[in-house]
DNA sequence: AGCACGCCGACT
DNA sequence: GTCGGCGTGCTC
């Protein structure tokens, strides 16, 4: 027998070991089906022959060997086992998280691999006479005498039913086809003319083909980012090698998609959450097998197991949803350097505003900076004017400047874009007599005002109830919306502007499955038009005909706790702004605001992101912040605040035996409440990455001993991006 | 995590 | 008398 170690989807850190019969072949990365406790999972094999096996004696068998080829390639097990480790994350669950779904409930790949079908010897010495009462039969026998087909010329010319019967009679037999790598194309497709800086650029990626190098690709809002992708690209597919791209979100996907199918003749494939788990184990041969060529993707398409990975691209490389920010909280930036360098391929991130982590790694020269300052086409950058609301009198939320300039810009046929962060019709309802505000029962927030659906939602757990006719406080009737939302903006600007077309562009208005296509589309439509939205404008869209953008409200996130606020509203204004003047009109921005003297808004609308940026960098530095500290979160949830306090008490008198680390905490989160259960957190600095992990071992090892660990849900993020 | 076992309160 | 609440022990 041969003792075989499994790494199985369950939150333990430690792995199994199984028996299996000598008479089979199996080699680490292969799938088994296990007995675990009194159920059946599927895991992956990890190592042959382990030299510390369990007892032996108490070794239960395998169940069954899935797989006589690893699923998993020798890199991405490294890949994944690094990520464990980093992210301090069960190698089980980390593993099998790799896998698409189809695999992980132990499907036998061979059914859907691509096949082939040709006639047996049998079916080679038939006699023609013995199918001349089935015409459909004989053609079939006769299209398969010279050659096999595969399974997809044959559906075309040939029924199913057809090729069963051939099947049963033994006269045809199915036989699995290897998927050949997609053809390079003979030339570099050519692309627009490049500024110089975009040039050197390409230049630059190009030479870095074959290695791993980390690219930083710092292009202002406008600057020609994907014109620079497009063109590093060309040359590598020559030599057919693939290309992932990384890119934000699914709502992004189609653009990108379309602009890089329309470029090169190869195959491009998209992955991302929303496919089926058939067309998701689909892309993923095909990305096994070579047959895609470049595959744009979010940030699980980095454990796909490509054939032969020539370059990894990170689009908009500062945007927080590169984070998976539950279960197994990995970075898909961070991991896709990993990969890169495993992979001896560079790999280049790029963004207009790029995180602070990456640009410290740029101006330490660890990256490869390439800079993009101007704009492509020559246009100007957007210009910002500050709008001080102080003392005026407002209109839906709008200055009578503001409104002024909206007004002259769509008379002149422009587009205006205003931006509000703040989905729904009003933050809350508040109660004219007492002052009392809808408040969500199991979160500590107030409940969002939806006109249209009619009910008051929680956008922090999701809960919706029926609007009260009454105060819960007095009793009175005289409830009003309070504050305002994208979908009263709208209202209100529609009232204003009658013949003036409005789109909106939230969360709530492009549910509807192509609603966001048909919203991109109109806006794309010449003439004057007003769009409303949220931060969903800020993502990477082009829309040449906004001349005005207006932030309507700067100041909520002007005031926030959190160390990394001041970059996230950095980075969230000028990729707003950057939606402005991009087409052959100027770009204008104003940006309402209690506090025009605020230093921050001044340093960006004077210096714009990238001088913000460094001066950001040198007070973490003085704070010793991250990216000058490396930082690792505990928290803790329950339903009793005592409890998350007392354990991350217990936390934090284990921590602070270790001289290397410091800690913040407990403390409760800053959202103290939320789906009913309480929250605390722990914060944990160190300035070196490796006594930091050797903590967090031990630190782990202490937590998985203690009792109250079962009854409270905790938690742990290592480089977390989001503290509330 | 999931599932079994085990010990205490309100019901057909 | 049972049904089911969740504490705790275990999974090669």
């Amino acid at each position: 027998m041969i003792v075989v170690r499994v790494a199985l989807p369950v939150p333990l850190r430690q792995h199994f070991d199984y028996l299996i019969s000598p008479g089979y072949t199996p080699q680490p990365g292969c799938r088994v089906l296990v007995p675990f406790g009194n159920r059946k999972l599927v895991g992956l094999i990890w190592q042959l022959s382990p030299p510390d096996s369990y007892d032996t004696s108490k070794l239960k068998p395998v169940i069954s060997l899935l797989d006589n080829a690893p699923v998993l390639p020798v890199l991405l097990c490294q890949l994944l086992s690094f990520a464990a480790d980093y992210y301090h994350h069960p190698l089980g669950e980390v593993l099998i998280s790799a896998l698409p779904a189809l695999l992980r409930e132990g499907r036998n790949l061979n059914d859907y691999q691509p096949k082939a079908y040709c006639l047996t010897d049998a079916g080679k010495q038939l006699n023609p006479s013995a199918l001349k009462r089935s015409q459909k039969q004989h053609a079939l026998w006769q299209a398969l005498q010279a050659n096999g087909l595969s399974e997809s010329v044959l559906r075309q010319q040939h029924s199913r039913t057809t090729l069963k019967q051939l099947l049963d009679k033994d006269l045809v037999e199915e036989q699995l086809v290897p998927a050949s790598p997609f053809t390079p194309p003979a030339a570099p497709a050519s692309g627009l003319r490049l500024t110089n800086n975009q040039a050197l650029a390409v230049a630059a990626v190009v030479q870095a083909f074959g290695r791993f190098e980390r690219l930083l690709l710092e292009g202002v809002t406008g600057s020609g980012k994907t014109e620079v992708y497009l063109q590093s690209i060309a040359s590598l597919l020559c030599q057919r090698q693939q290309v992932l791209v990384i890119v934000p979100e699914i709502g992004l996907t189609p653009q990108t998609l379309a602009r890089f199918q329309a470029r090169f003749d190869v195959p491009v494939l998209c992955w991302h959450s929303a496919l089926s788990d058939s067309e998701r184990l689909h892309c993923w041969l095909q990305a096994s097998s070579g047959a895609a060529a470049i595959i744009v993707g979010t940030r699980s398409a980095l454990f796909l197991p490509f054939w032969r990975l020539g370059l990894i691209i990170i689009d908009e490389e500062h945007d927080q949803s590169l984070k998976q920010q539950d279960g197994f909280r990995y970075h898909a930036r961070d991991l896709a350097i990993k990969r890169a360098a495993l992979q001896h391929c560079p790999i280049l991130l790029g963004s207009a505003t790029p995180s602070l982590e990456s640009l410290h790694n740029a101006l330490t020269k660890r990256f490869i900076h390439l800079p993009l300052p101007d704009r492509a086409a020559g246009q100007a950058l957007p210009t910002f004017e500050l709008v001080n609301l102080k003392q005026q009198v407002l209109q839906f939320g709008l200055a009578s400047q503001t409104l002024a300039k909206v007004k002259h810009q769509l008379t002149l046929g422009h587009q205006v874009m205003l931006f509000l962060n703040r989905r729904g019709f009003a933050p809350a309802l508040s109660c004219q007599e007492c002052g009392w505000l809808t408040e969500c029962h199991r979160c500590s927030a107030f409940t969002t005002y939806h006109k249209q659906s009619r009910q008051l939602v929680c956008h922090h757990c999701g809960a919706s109830k029926a609007i009260p006719r009454q105060c819960g406080g007095c009793g009175s009737t005289q409830l009003k919306p309070l504050g305002q939302g994208t979908e009263q903006l709208e209202e209100n600007l529609q009232r204003l502007f009658t013949n003036i077309a409005i789109t909106r562009l939230d969360r709530d208005s492009t549910r509807r499955k192509g609603a966001l296509n048909e919203a991109l589309e109109d806006i794309h439509q010449p003439g004057a038009r007003l769009i409303v939205g949220t931060q969903m404008l800020a993502k990477g869209h082009h829309f040449p005909n906004v001349s005005l953008v207006v932030i309507v409200d700067v100041d909520a996130a002007l005031y926030s706790s959190d160390f990394r606020a001041p970059e996230q509203l950095a980075q969230l204004l000028t990729q707003v702004a950057g939606r402005a003047g991009r087409g052959s009109i100027g770009g204008n921005v104003l940006l309402q605001t209690q506090y025009p003297d605020h230093t921050l808004l001044q340093d960006i609308i004077q210096n714009g992101y990238a001088s913000f940026a460094r001066s950001a960098l040198s007070e973490r530095k003085q704070t010793r912040l991250p990216p000058y500290q490396h930082l690792a979160l505990f928290s803790a949830e329950a339903h009793q605040s005592e409890q998350c306090q007392q354990w991350l008490q217990q936390l934090a008198d284990c921590a602070s035996q270790h001289p290397a680390l410091q800690l913040l905490g407990p403390i409760p989160a800053p959202m103290e409440r939320r789906a009913g259960k309480y929250r605390w957190q722990l914060q944990l600095y160190s300035p070196a990455r490796s006594n930091m992990h050797l903590a967090l071992d031990a630190l782990l090892q202490h937590i998985s001993s203690w009792p109250l660990s079962r009854r409270i849900k905790w938690q742990l993020d290592v480089d977390p991006t989001d503290l509330t």
